[in-house]
DNA sequence: CATAGCGATACATTTTTCCATATCAAATGG
DNA sequence: CCATTTGATATGGAAAAATGTATCGCTATG
């Protein structure tokens, strides 16, 4: 497939209903895929893609997840085997997948607070573990309520998104 | 549009790539609906999707998790604050959104033999937690392994979803 | 054996897609 | 200021492919 200028520009006025190979590759080209979603399943695939689509910095919350392993690794040097620890890089590496969720939300205000203030914490030597404790708290009940706040819900509608 | 019989007949034998028009008109016809996402947005539009088609069997994981998390609450009676049970009701906690990762697979049946295990030493009052820990640990790496071994890496090639 | 149902195929039609070329606008050079 | 170049978009015509209609062959069933 090469879509060629003369396609596009039949393409964009509208004169042509392309192929399924063509519209493939066009969304590849703007960084789209194609899904196939079951109806049953649009509403959860939507409020992901809203989330999405409204925050600009993904890189905010691969970059906390980040921040808190380091956190996390840096304070391993005075408590081994604290298992508030592992609980901290658990909850970090739980992060990744949830990213969409962050996108726009007060979430993504709250996780750099978190952020912060373990990092805070984290800085002066003989820290109280409890206050840092509280921290890892904060950020396991915003997790616990970004994951279940994923409720389903109904309303299908058609809804080829957009392109250009 | 009609999709006539004979379109069908070509479509299925693989022989024709069909318009654009005639891809979403049989796509409503099997209630799935097309959407363009970002690739940006594909792991978590996909993590929705998993978990919605796992739909049947889901209850053992669910069942898992609240034999953990009812574990976890009885020996808190003996041992209130210890961090381990912490650990254990946060993993119990995290099973249900990795539910769709559980079907089918080899971690299924680990997962039941984790919680066996556990069920097990809890009922032995002055049970070591030594071995306590250790199954949790399993719990934790076997969660760990799951999140992990899940990620996409790159391009997805020609991933429309299947018809038929 | 007749016939009804279903999928595949032939041939005709329509539409996309490709290639070449035209059109147009803005920029550039004398 | 006009001519020419350059780049980007539209369009015409030919080739290719999808779609429609009619038909054929197979299987089941009376």
């Amino acid at each position: 497939m090469k879509l060629t200028q003369a396609q596009l520009s039949r393409i964009e006025s509208g004169a042509s209903d392309v192929r399924l190979a063509t519209f493939v590759e066009l969304a590849r080209i703007l960084d789209l895929e194609p899904v196939l979603v079951p109806r049953s399943a649009l509403s959860g695939v939507n409020a992901v893609l809203r989330e999405l689509e409204a925050g600009q910095d993904a890189r905010t919350v691969r970059g906390a997840a980040n921040d808190l392993m380091r956190i996390a690794r840096d304070l391993r040097v005075r408590y081994p085997n604290d298992p508030l620890l592992d609980r901290l890089e658990t909850l970090a590496r739980d992060l990744h997948p949830l990213e969409p969720l962050f996108q726009s939300s007060p979430a993504q205000a709250e996780l750099t607070d978190i952020v912060e203030d373990l990092r805070e914490r984290a800085r002066e030597p003989g820290s109280d573990l409890g206050g840092f404790r509280r921290g890892v708290d904060r950020l396991a009940s915003l997790r616990n309520k970004l994951v279940h706040g994923q409720q389903t819900g109904e309303r299908p509608a058609y809804t080829l998104d957009d392109e250009d």
